[in-house]
This record gives structure tokens, sequence and C-alpha cells, in this order.
DNA sequence: CCATACCTATATCATCCTGATATATTTCAA
DNA sequence: TTGAAATATATCAGGATGATATAGGTATGG
């Protein structure tokens, strides 16, 4: 999925603009996709260009005046046929496990504080993604993936609770 | 960490020409780390043009000539810097999530063939990290990134499996 | 025995995306 | 009152990807 599919899905949660969208994808769509102005706004213009969305603007009092985005019929019919095009492919990257991979060649307290900052980030991402599941007004499919990175995220902090000892204990023989 | 520095890192594991470094982004890193050969192979002329690394053509019989790249003392030194100046941030990107979100807009067919093909996706990656992991010859940073891959993608399989039926069966009334 | 698919090896193009930066105004807190 | 943070849009330089090109060798199957 490209950033123009992504903004229509975005659109699908209703009407907003570039800054709303942006907003999206740091809450709702957080732990699974994110993208950038420097991706959405050229995205929103040629989505108007191809008549998937259709613009109004919106002149607000103490802020600055706003472009707010709408699916069309024909946009809506584009984001549901590409779903259904998609073969769901992921990509993970992460550094904390490269540190980790090359965890011998880290100073004693790179490697504390790498395992430490890791837990915390992950005690916040799982802390955020439990306070939006309990907001209720979330459909099944929303559910799923709230509670999939709920899910997911608690293993990796268990898994390292686990397996920190080993190396920022001192050197146990064996 | 971009691919410069992932190809010193590449060759921290011993000296290797442009196509056994994106191999080893395929074996070795692939759970955490990936990149192309449009990425790699400036990558090198850059980190030789640096002083990072050395290179040296080796001529083959049966096979093209390569050009095998060694770390310097240099290189050795930079990547554990860049090691050390890494915060450990991760991305994740799944379209298989963003497909689960808008469950509810999609065919009961796609829904269907994209759990199964997901839940085999992820059964085959386990399948791999495991043998890997009983390859031996493993340091424990090592082990551990082959453990957190494993526990991880096993956590995401069993929540799969647990949730799946919500979306398949025929409309259980609440 | 030959076709065709795949492996080794390197290279590059168009496209896309990110991080940083710019601008301008407003609210809120120190 | 000074300055940080939020709203709102825009764009540049630098990087990364996927696709494609070249070119010869190996292996498999009909």
């Amino acid at each position: 999925m490209n950033t123009k599919e992504l903004c229509l899905g975005a659109l699908f949660l209703g009407d907003a603009s570039g800054y709303e969208i942006k907003q999206r994808f740091e809450t709702t769509f957080s732990h699974f996709q994110q993208a950038s102005f420097a991706a959405i706004y050229p995205a929103l213009t040629r989505l108007k260009a191809e008549g998937l969305v259709s613009s109004r603007v919106e002149v607000q009092e103490k802020r600055p005046d706003k472009t707010v985005y709408s699916l069309t019929e024909a946009g809506r019919q584009h984001f549901i046929g590409a779903l259904h095009a998609s073969n769901g492919a992921e990509t993970f990257r992460s550094d904390f496990i490269l540190l980790m991979f090359f965890a011998e060649h880290l100073s004693a307290e790179k490697l504390t504080a790498v395992l430490e900052q890791h837990e915390e980030t992950l005690r916040r991402i799982i802390d955020t993604l439990t306070e939006i599941r309990h907001c209720g007004g979330h459909s099944r499919g929303q559910l799923f993936t709230l509670d999939y990175g709920i899910a997911i995220n608690q293993a990796s902090l268990a898994f390292i609770e686990q397996r920190k000892a080993e190396f920022t204990s001192q050197e146990p023989s064996s």
C-alpha cells in the first residue's frame, strides 16, 4: 500500500485535512502504518486530480484555514479494490535487534541502556493501545488490530524481561 | 542505520562480495533488516572511497569474477561507533493489519484467504529461524535475535489462531 | 539433447518516501 | 513576556525500492 491508498483509508474514517490525516497516521494507524507530510500533501493533490477525493476549504477563526478532503464514490471503490488486491505484506526493521545481534561488541553501559529504553518504549506502546482499546466505538476489525498490537508488544516485553539477565549480569560463567 | 552502516555490519561476519552481502540480508538479517542491490552496490563504492572497506578481485572459473570487500580497522571502529550512536529505533509496516482493520469491507473469501496466508507465512518464518537456531556456532547476541524472532512470530500466530473464528465463522450473533 | 529456468555477479533508472526545514498565526504556560 | 507547542501547508536533498538489463553457467525435465 502506497501513501495515496493509505490516505484513502484514512479518509474512510471521515473527512479530514492533510494535517488531520497525518494525525490519524500517528494515532489510529501508528502501530502498523506511517506516512510523512511530504508524502501526504502531494498524494492528496494527485488523488484530487484523479477524482478519488473531493475538497472544500473550511475557513477557521482562530486557526489557519484548511482544505478538507472527502472520499468520492470512485475513491471508496478504489480503496476497497486496493484492499482486495493486497497480499498483506509486512516489513519490520529494528535497530534494537541489530544492536542485540552485535551485543558482544557493545559496552556494558550501552547494552543496559538499550535494553531498558526498549522495555520502556514497549510499555508506552502497550499503555497507549490499551487506553484507545477501552474508549469504545471500535469495529470488530479495529479491535483485532488493537488487541494484536497489545499482544505482540507484550510478547516482546516478556521475552526481553526473561532474557536480559544474560546480558546485564556480570558474565555468568557458561 | 542506513545501508552503508548495515553493509559494514554484514562484513563484520566476514569478507564478502556485494552479492554475498545481499544474501546475508536475506538470511542472517532477514527478520530485522533488509537492503536491495540498488542500495548495496553504491554503498560499497562509497565505503571504499572513505577507506572503511578494502576490496580485491577474486577470479572464478565457473562463475563470474567477483569483488570481495573486507572491513578495514577504520571500518570496524566506525561500525562499533554507529552501534553505540543508535537509539534502537524500530519501524513496522503491515498491510495484513490494515486489511484486518477494514475487515468489514472485505469479502468473506478474501478475509479467509488473508488470514490463512498470513498464518502460513508466520509458520514458514518460525520454521526457518528454528532451523538456523539449531545449526550451532551462534554468538549469544545472535541466539537472542533468533529466539526473539521465533517468540514474536509464535505470539502472532497464536493470536491469529485464537481470534480468526470471529471473522471466518457465519456471523456469530453478538 | 535441448530448452528453459534458475544461480552468480554487477549496475542503474524511475519512482517513492523520509527527515529537515520554511512560513505564518495562535494558544498556553513559565 | 518570552518562548514553546499546536495548527496548517509546502518542498528539498538524500536515500531506498522494485524493476530491468547484461552475461554466462548449471541443473532439471520433457
